[in-house]
DNA sequence: AGCACGCCGACT
DNA sequence: GTCGGCGTGCTC
């Protein structure tokens, strides 16, 4: 029987909103829907995604090209399916496009749906107690620890912020023995053991109460666990998961990827017997995939990683977690730019289990939803260990003496308080959102300033590699010595940044170590670990950092933050930017007093009457009610979450080519603009930075009041756009719900 | 997005 | 003649 055949809907990866029939050489059913298939498509060999059997189809039967099957049934499950096409309309962008974006690059690449070799240690079958005792490595004897449970694969060590020379020193001297993990066909929820390894701390009774309401939700809902830094948060998700886990259900955990610290691994790895799996920036394709596959066929029972993760078939899904969802990282900000948030609420509401958004600032959006009654806030306002909140404290900078410190970043308040501080054994965090060494570098006599030529953008001086760098594309240059103008070669640095603070630091207080955290000082996780360890026995008891601080670590001993420039992220035109500075604040400031010493946080300003500053240092003004006044003038300005916002952006090499582009299509959009009620479009604008990387960048913001105007309106503008199909060399794109200001 | 097709100018 | 640059249109 050859010619029996069925007809299939294929999504391919092109930007094309629509799915193409072809004929499978076989009779299969609904099994294979989200089965890949390799096509030849428009001259061109594909890997596809099966999304109909036996569509209805307007096409002439015989000429249907031959789609050869890559799966023998679905690996994209039903929900992911069914996310995706609403993520493919909510935010426009092609459903081949979605799914590729969704699948893991060796199932994009077409490589078959099984594992391959998974390196993993044991326990040597004869362990020789001598050599035992001889080992000092503290690092090595946990290792030693955690093989008496178990094998356990490399992947996981390493996660747990190991390093591969300890297990190969333990390899080499016998005790430990490298093996292929012949992975059990054995579901999670099949295992005889106890679903939990430790006994885990009690809760108190703020965190009983919310493990209880959230464990007992059953169907779809959304909750806002809303706790303030050091309450708690991951023991009642540890706690909800576990109620999950002995229903027999898996979880999905979404994280930033700012978190991916071995103690966000380390502390799920030790609760649980259930086998975790993990997918993130760190990973090979092939660790990404055998994650994938141990999801999709219920051998780990929890996945933890960041907003792609999302996209992860995972059998009986009883619990979403998003950690610190008011984290910018779980948007995407290019190809599709979905946002992780809305798509797992989707995905909840599919599969008709429960959400749980986690954090200590939550984003105005969220608290809107709350406020709507969409979503059930929960709240956890005690510190663990009776820990007291920091106290806020203002320096006005204009009473201050313009010292040299103050010139790098320092004011002489600051600088004693410092020195106070650390005199009696404690330890100082300083957070300034700004690395390198000087923002810009300026001619003395002509004024002329150093910009990027490929971007409208300063070049940042960073003096320990003697260059001036992009950080828009990255690209530098060697360190001038004279102006390019004028010859002159008095060359004035200005505006301070990390590398510099940390220069004067380190000679102001020559004794007290000095740390220096960013993305130029750290490039690995073990120098990372090797700067928290110094801070964490004391050596250091200075450490200076960029957001990388401000975020996951906690630091006991830190009994003083201090805030260098606020000033810069006060006057920005994003509507957004006051939500962000409440939020990185609150965030920076709780890294402090966890331990029995109240902290306190010092912000030096030149605007001391600045009321969000006013309302950070007020002990009576928590979070929640300075976010509840951001969102008052929200509604008063008619901006998100009151409105709906798509931005439609365009760019090209050509300036003219770019321009034109788009005013032809602002041009066609006012025609038909008046069959949407309450719709606003801005005229055709030139993006913040008009140049990057020598393209050139227009944009139009598009509000709404209602989201469903907004989604219509969008149709028709894609609907425009690739009528006309795009000039040679012109991008366009579409960004719904943005979070940054173009 | 790719790619083929076709039109037109430049050059052996 | 014919090579190649780019605008146009199609992809089951």
């Amino acid at each position: 029987m050859n010619n029996t055949y069925t007809i299939v809907n294929v999504a391919v990866n092109r930007p094309l909103f629509k799915e193409f029939a072809y004929k499978v050489e076989s009779l299969i059913g609904e099994e294979c829907i989200g089965a890949r298939v390799q096509v030849n498509f428009a001259h061109n060999n594909q890997v596809g995604v099966i999304t109909k059997i036996n569509p209805p189809i307007n096409f002439d039967e015989s000429k249907l090209k031959v789609a050869k099957l890559l799966d023998n049934k679905g690996i994209i499950s039903d929900d992911i399916i069914k996310t995706l096409e609403f993520g493919s309309k909510y935010y426009q962008y092609p459903l081949g496009q979605c799914f590729n974006v969704a699948m893991p690059k060796l199932l994009r690449d077409g490589q078959k749906f099984s594992y391959e070799d998974i390196p993993a240690l044991k326990l040597a079958s004869t362990l020789d107690e001598s050599k035992v005792a001889k080992i000092k490595s503290l690092e090595q004897k946990q290792i030693l620890e955690i093989l008496k449970t178990g094998a356990v694969k490399r992947k996981e060590l390493r996660e747990r912020g190991i390093s591969s020379a300890s297990e190969n020193a333990l390899i080499k001297k016998g005790l430990v023995e490298l093996f292929n993990l012949e992975v059990e066909n054995q579901k999670f929820f099949e295992s005889d053991k106890p679903v939990l390894k430790e006994e885990p701390p009690a809760p108190n009774f703020e965190q009983q109460n919310a493990i209880l309401i959230i464990s007992h939700q059953e169907s779809f809902k959304t909750f806002l666990l809303n706790g303030i830094t050091g309450s708690g948060k991951t023991e009642v998700y540890l706690r909800v998961i576990e109620n999950v886990l002995k229903k027999g259900k898996a979880v999905l955990i979404l994280v930033p990827e700012i978190s991916l610290t071995p103690q966000t691994f380390d502390r799920f790895y030790r609760r649980f017997n259930v086998p975790v799996s993990s997918m993130h920036s760190a990973l090979s394709d092939r660790e990404r995939l055998d994650a994938y596959i141990d999801m999709a066929t219920s051998k780990s029972g929890i996945l933890i990683g960041t907003r792609t993760a999302l996209f992860t078939p995972i059998p009986n899904l009883g619990l979403i977690v998003i950690d610190e969802e008011h984290d910018s990282s779980f948007k995407q900000s290019d190809t599709f730019r979905y946002h992780a948030r809305t798509l797992a609420i989707m995905r909840g509401k599919i599969n008709n289990c429960p959400v749980v958004l986690g954090s200590a600032t939550p984003s105005l959006e969220t608290i809107y939803n709350v406020q709507r009654g969409l979503f059930e806030k929960i709240d956890l306002t005690i510190r663990a260990g009776g820990a007291l909140l920091p106290k806020f404290e203002l320096i006005d900078l204009r009473n201050e003496p313009l010292t040299d410190g103050l010139k790098t970043g320092l004011c002489e308040s600051l600088e004693n308080e410092i020195g106070d501080e650390t005199a009696k054994g404690n330890q100082v965090l300083l957070f300034l959102n700004r690395r390198g060494y000087a923002h810009h570098l300026v001619c003395h006599l002509c004024g002329h300033v150093f910009t990027c030529p490929c971007c409208d953008n300063f070049l940042t001086v960073h003096k320990k590699n003697q260059r001036l760098q992009c950080h828009v594309c990255e690209n530098f240059f060697p360190l001038p010595t004279k102006c390019p103008e004028c010859g002159n070669e008095e060359l004035v640095e200005q505006g301070f940044g990390t590398e510099q603070v940390c220069e004067y630091l380190e000679h102001r207080y020559p004794d007290i170590g000095v740390e220096r955290i960013d993305r130029d000082s750290v490039t690995t996780k073990s120098q990372l670990e090797t700067k928290l360890k110094r801070i964490r026995e004391g050596q250091s008891q200075i450490m200076l950092g960029t957001q990388m601080l401000a975020k996951g670590h906690d630091f006991p001993d830190v009994t003083l933050v201090g805030i260098l420039d606020v000033d810069s992220s006060l006057f920005s035109d994003d509507f957004r930017s006051q939500e962000n500075t409440a939020q990185l604040l609150t965030q920076v400031s709780g890294r402090s007093g966890r331990g029995k010493k109240q902290g306190r946080v010092i912000i030096q300003t030149h605007h001391t009457d600045n009321q969000l500053i006013n309302q950070l240092i007020d002990p009576n003004c928590d979070y929640l009610t300075i976010a509840n006044g951001l969102l008052e003038a929200r509604k008063n300005m008619m901006l998100p979450p009151y409105t709906s916002q798509a931005f439609l952006l365009c760019n090209s090499a050509n300036r003219d080519k770019a321009f034109s582009f788009i005013n032809d299509l602002s041009f066609k959009l006012s025609s038909i603009k008046s069959k949407f009620a309450n719709l606003a479009i801005t005229s055709v604008m030139s993006d913040k930075m008009e140049k990057v990387q020598n393209r050139y960048h227009f944009h139009m913001l598009v509000t709404s009041l209602e989201r469903k105007t907004l989604s219509a309106f969008l149709i028709e503008v894609r609907k425009l756009v690739s009528l006309d199909s795009l000039p040679n060399d012109v991008r366009f794109a579409i960004e719904v719900d943005p979070i940054t200001m173009y």
